[in-house]
RNA sequence: GCACCUAUAGCUCAGCAGGAUAGAGCAACGGUUUCCUAAACCGUGUGCCGGGGGUUCGACUCCCUCUAGGUGCACCA
C-alpha cells in the first residue's frame, strides 16, 4: 500500500485535476508537526477562483479519518495530511523485512541493460586519487541501477592505445630493467617514460623511434605487441589490487586498442552519409546544427583520433549489449568531446545517441603544495588508502583495544571513510583534496554511519532470536516514527539518485538514517524495555539494519560486525 | 573572443521541474555515562542565498545583465 498514492486518490475524488498531477504536487512538509504529506492548493486557486486558503479549508472538512489518514488540516494554502501512524509503521516495517536485500527494487527493469563506463585508467601510469574518485562514483552509480533491478555492465575503458606506447616500447628497449619492472611495474615504467622525454629533448631520433614502434604496434609486429601486452598485463595486475581493496569488479576491460580495428567501418559509414568535410587537411563533421564546434574525426596525416574510437565503441556497444542507457562516467573536462560524439552519432541517424549520457566527475585539486609534491605532483590512491587504515588502526587501539578482527575492521572503516568523503557531495563540484577531510571520522562521515549499523547489529546479536510476530503498534514515539518514515523514503532516494546519476543522494539518505537511529538508540531502551516494546523495537532495528546494509552496499562501503 | 559550469553561515557543502520560519557537518561554547559500544546524544549563535534589474500571488530556485573564479574551444586522451 502506497500512502502517498492513497492520499492522492482521495484528493482526486474532490477536485478537477489529474491523479498524476496531484501525485506530482504532493510534498513533504518542512516540519513534521505540520503533517506527513502536504497538498499545495495554489494551482487550484486560479481555476476555482477561490483563495488557496479557502480551498484547503473546504477540502480538509471533507476528509474523514480512516486507516490511511488520521486527519487533514488546512494551513496557509496547504492541505496537510497526518497519516495513520500505526498502520504506516506496520506496513513499512513488514515491507522492509519481507523484501530483505531486495527492498527498494523496482519491477519492470529486468530486460533493460545499463552500461556504466568508469575508472578507465591509462596503462603504465600511476593510479592517483583522481582516478579513485571517478572509480568510486562510477561504481556506485552502477550499483544504484543494479539495485533498481536493471541489468548492468561495468566497463573499464582502459587507455592502452596511442603513440605514447610506441615511446614506452622504445624506452623499454633502451633502459628497461626486468627485475625493477616486475617489482614495481607502474613506477618503473613511468620512470623510463620520463627518461625518454628527457633524452628526446637532446636527441630527435628518439621521437622518430617512438613513432616507429607505434606503427609496429598498429601493424601487429609480434615483438612490439608482446612488449605492449606485457605493459598491459602488469598494469592491470596493479589496478586490480586496488579494485580488490575497494571491492570493485568489472565485466569488461575492453579499452581503446580493442576498438582500433572497429574504426574503418564507422569511417566508411561517415563517408557514405557524406558527413565528412575537408578542413585544413583534416576530416571533420559539421555540428553547427547542434551549436557545437566541428568534430575532428581524421587528422590531416590520415590517422584516427580518440573521437573516432569513441564513435566505434558506441556502435559496438549498441550491437553487443543493445543498451537502454550507455553511461560514461568520465571527467567533466570532456563534456564538449562527448557532446560532439553524441551529436555525430545523431547525424549518422542513430536514434540511440539520445540514450548515451556523459556523467561528469569533478577535478581533484591540491591546495597544500607540500602534500601534493610528496611523490611528484600527485597523490596515489594506494597512499590514501594505507593512510586511512593506519589512522583507523590507531583509533581502534585507543577506543576498543579488545576488538576482534582489528585488521579487517580497520580496512572496512578506513576505506569506508574515504569512499564516504568522495560520495558526500555532488560529483561535479571540484574537490580540494585534504588529508584531514578525506580521513574524517567525526560528524557526517563514513565511520559515523557504520557505527549506527554496528550499534543495531550488536543489539540484534545480543537479543538472539527475535519475535517476528511482535505487535508493532506499540511503536508510538516520535523517534520511532521518524525512523519508519526514513525507511519508507528509501525508494525516493534511490529514484532520485538514479535520475541524477548522483550517489550523494544515497549518502545523505543513509546519514539521515544513522542520525535518526543514533538518536533513537540514545533516547530509548531496546533490550531493557518491557517485553512487548522490546520485541517491536527489535523488529524496527532489524529493518533499519537491513536498509543500512543495502545503502552502504550501494555506496561501496562495508558493514563491520563491530567496531 | 566564444561556449559551458560555479558563487548559500567563519570553513566544507545540501536545498533550485518557484511555494509555508533557507538547512547539515566542521569549528566555538555548555551539558549527558550506576543504562543495549560516548567513533554517540542534547543545547547555544550565525546568513543583504555574489551585485543589479525583470517575470510571478509568491524567487536562493526561472529570464536578462554585471562581477569574481573554474573548465573547454580541432589534429593528445
Amino acid at each position: 500500500m502506497d500512502f502517498k498514492l492513497e492520499i492522492a486518490k482521495k484528493i482526486s475524488g474532490m477536485v478537477d485535476m489529474e491523479l498524476e498531477k496531484i501525485i506530482d504536487l504532493i510534498e513533504i512538509p518542512p516540519q513534521s508537526n505540520m503533517g506527513d504529506y502536504a497538498f499545495p492548493c495554489f494551482q487550484l486557486a486560479r481555476v476555482m477562483r477561490k483563495s488557496p486558503n479557502m480551498i484547503a479549508k473546504e477540502l480538509s472538512e471533507k476528509i474523514d479519518k480512516d486507516l490511511i489518514v488520521d486527519k487533514a488540516e488546512a494551513a496557509g494554502g496547504y492541505l496537510n495530511f497526518f497519516i495513520n501512524k500505526s498502520e504506516y509503521t506496520k506496513y513499512i516495517i513488514n515491507d522492509v523485512l519481507e523484501k530483505g536485500s531486495a527492498y527498494g527494487r523496482q519491477i519492470g527493469n529486468e530486460d533493460k541493460t545499463v552500461l556504466v563506463e568508469f575508472s578507465s585508467p591509462n596503462i603504465a601510469k600511476p593510479f592517483h586519487v583522481g582516478h579513485m574518485f571517478n572509480t568510486v562514483i562510477g561504481s556506485s552509480i552502477e550499483k544504484v541501477f543494479r539495485h533498481l533491478g536493471y541489468k548492468t555492465e561495468r566497463l573499464n575503458h582502459i587507455g592502452d592505445y596511442g603513440t605514447q606506447f610506441g615511446k614506452l616500447i622504445s624506452a623499454y628497449k633502451r633502459w628497461g630493467n626486468e627485475e625493477a619492472i616486475d617489482k614495481d611495474p607502474i613506477n618503473e615504467l613511468l620512470k623510463i617514460y620520463v627518461k625518454f622525454h628527457e633524452e628526446a629533448e637532446k636527441d630527435e631520433e628518439l621521437e622518430k623511434e617512438g613513432r616507429m614502434y607505434f606503427k609496429h604496434l598498429e601493424k601487429n609486429n609480434p615483438d612490439s605487441v608482446a612488449i605492449w601486452q606485457k605493459f598491459k598485463d602488469l598494469s592491470l595486475r596493479e589496478f586490480k589490487k586496488l579494485y580488490n581493496l575497494l571491492n570493485i569488479e568489472f565485466d569488461s576491460y575492453a579499452g581503446e586498442s580493442f576498438y582500433s580495428d572497429k574504426m574503418p567501418e564507422i569511417i566508411d559509414m561517415l563517408y557514405a552519409k557524406n558527413l565528412l568535410v575537408d578542413s585544413e587537411g583534416a576530416k571533420i563533421v559539421d555540428l553547427s546544427e547542434f551549436n557545437l564546434p566541428p568534430c575532428l574525426v581524421i587528422k590531416s596525416d590520415g590517422a584516427t583520433i580518440y573521437v573516432t574510437r569513441d564513435l566505434a565503441a558506441a556502435l559496438y556497444r549498441k550491437r553487443a549489449y543493445d543498451f537502454y542507457k550507455n553511461v560514461y562516467v568520465v571527467g567533466g573536462t570532456q563534456t564538449l568531446h562527448f557532446k560532439q560524439v553524441f551529436g555525430t552519432l545523431k547525424l549518422m541517424g542513430f536514434e540511440w545517441a539520445d540514450d548515451c549520457e556523459h556523467v561528469g566527475t569533478a577535478l581533484i585539486k591540491f591546495a597544500d603544495k607540500k602534500l601534493s609534491t610528496r611523490k611528484g605532483d600527485v597523490i596515489f590512491a594506494k597512499e590514501v588508502i594505507d593512510e586511512a587504515i593506519v589512522k583507523t588502526t590507531e583509533i581502534i587501539e585507543n577506543k576498543n583495544p579488545n576488538l576482534k578482527n582489528k585488521e579487517l575492521v580497520a580496512k572496512q572503516i578506513g576505506i569506508g571513510a574515504i569512499i564516504y568523503t568522495f560520495l558526500k557531495n555532488s560529483r561535479e563540484r571540484d574537490v580540494v583534496f585534504s588529508w584531514e577531510e578525506s580521513l574524517s571520522f567525526e560528524g557526517e562521515s563514513g565511520p559515523y554511519v557504520q557505527y549506527g549499523y554496528v550499534r543495531g547489529n550488536s543489539i540484534l546479536n545480543k537479543a538472539g532470536t527475535i519475535n517476528e510476530n511482535a505487535d508493532l503498534s506499540v511503536l508510538n514515539t516520535e523517534d520511532e516514527f521518524n525512523l519508519v518514515k526514513l525507511l519508507g523514503s528509501f525508494k525516493d532516494a534511490l529514484k532520485e539518485s538514479a535520475e541524477r546519476y548522483e550517489p550523494f543522494v544515497i549518502t545523505r539518505y543513509v546519514t539521515d538514517l544513522a542520525k535518526a537511529y543514533n538518536k533513537f538508540y540514545n533516547t530509548h531502551h531496546i533490550l531493557n524495555a518491557e517485553e512487548k516494546v522490546k520485541d517491536a523495537r527489535l523488529l524496527l532495528t532489524k529493518a533499519v539494519c537491513n536498509v543500512f546494509k543495502i545503502s552502504l552496499g550501494i555506496l561501496g562501503m562495508e558493514t563491520p560486525e563491530s567496531m
